[in-house]
DNA sequence: AAAAAAATTGACGCCGTGTCACTTTTAGTC
DNA sequence: GACTAAAAGTGACACGGCGTCAATTTTTTT
């Protein structure tokens, strides 16, 4: 009678445990992934590292791989206010996708130390690229700022799909090299892709049939 | 005494029965990484694909992973000699960016046929990205042709090895999405990709210190 | 306090892995 | 061509991780 149906589930101490177990392995995965990388790593290599015993893993997980789409989801969702912030504290086309840029390469250097990063992890360590309903979330959110601002600026006509893609292809890529060069330069970063892409849109209009 | 020092190695039986063993693993992986997916596969579902024994698989790869760097390598070897035609035939900066991209994607949707072809929501290798050596080459190259094509049109300051980055990541990313698309249309990707960097590299001149 | 429900535990059977002693095939020598 | 050495192929086997499940412990409900 008490919980009803609110499903915030920090109640009970049921909950409160299932949901502190589930964290464990999470952190524990992390950990031994970015140690050991994904390959190598066995599911036992995970529980071992939490208080928990091996068959207590499958009450939360199906396998490694359901757990390190769990990681790389969390990733991109962390991801998701970030943007949602440019989006409402930016005006204008250009000013949303510098702030983009900005946060992306910002997030990727923050979270750089986990090794981890939306399935575009530092390649050295993983190498393995995934593509979870979280990530495919985040890839039409920016397709639907782009068409929401191109709109407006009555440029019709775009492949707002490919121009997302390459969107986000320059943010990987360039990325990439970001974070192996020292010190990280986040801001150089942001200025060469923003440039780079504003300036390439204005080749895409009247262009095609 | 008869070989010296070629290294053609397509003299002896021995050789060339190597050599086809090599290839029929390659093969196998090929098809059932495709089939079954690269997590699912077993190092026996790739050696029952072939006449070969079980133990065989060890005298040619140290396991699984390593098959697919050696396909992932191949694929790029293969890719090199596209670029360096493209290269060769084409004359001056725009048109060499054109071509390259039409190269890739040309290549890219011939490499995916089976799996286009077979419906399969996503190319055989999806999910995984890898960095072979040869792959770092090809990066190189791209960057080494930028860089000579930019250099004799005097426009220095740029950041080639971001530029390089930047044009990757656009061919995989818009590569990915149209393979997704029916029919595939190389021409269209191919077009805005080139139209979107050629147009972009503008923007970038004159920027930053 | 008792019963029911939920979650944890670790031992077990199954299967893929990589190795290795043995067999078969090729290359070198006369 | 016959003999020998070297190289490659073969598959049985021991090892270890995987996922399950009956028994146990913990929490919730009545």
């Amino acid at each position: 009678m008490a919980d009803s149906d609110l499903s915030v589930g920090t109640d009970g101490k049921r909950e409160r445990l299932k949901n502190a177990n589930r964290q464990a392995i999470l952190e524990a995965a992390r950990s031994v992934f970015a140690r050991t990388g994904y390959e190598a790593t066995t599911v036992r290599d995970i529980i071992r590292e939490t208080k928990l015993a091996s068959g207590t893993f499958y009450n939360y997980f199906k396998s490694k791989e359901e757990v390190f789409h769990a990681i790389a989801s969390s990733s991109a969702a962390r991801f998701r206010p970030h943007l949602r912030e440019v989006r409402e504290q930016t005006d204008g086309f250009e000013a949303f996708i510098r702030g983009a840029y900005r946060a992306y390469f910002q997030f990727l250097s923050d979270e750089n130390s986990d090794a981890i990063m939306m399935g575009t992890p530092h390649m050295a360590l993983i190498g393995v690229r995934v593509d979870t309903p979280e990530m495919q979330a985040v890839f039409e959110e920016i397709r639907g700022h782009i068409e929401d601002m191109l709109a407006l600026s009555e440029t019709e006509e775009i492949d707002t799909e490919y121009l997302a893609a390459a969107a986000i292809g320059i943010a990987r890529d360039v990325g990439d090299h970001m974070l192996n060069r020292r010190p990280v330069d986040v801001e150089g970063a942001t200025e060469f892709a923003a440039a780079l892409l504003l300036s390439g849109i204005t080749g895409l209009v009247g262009k095609v049939s």
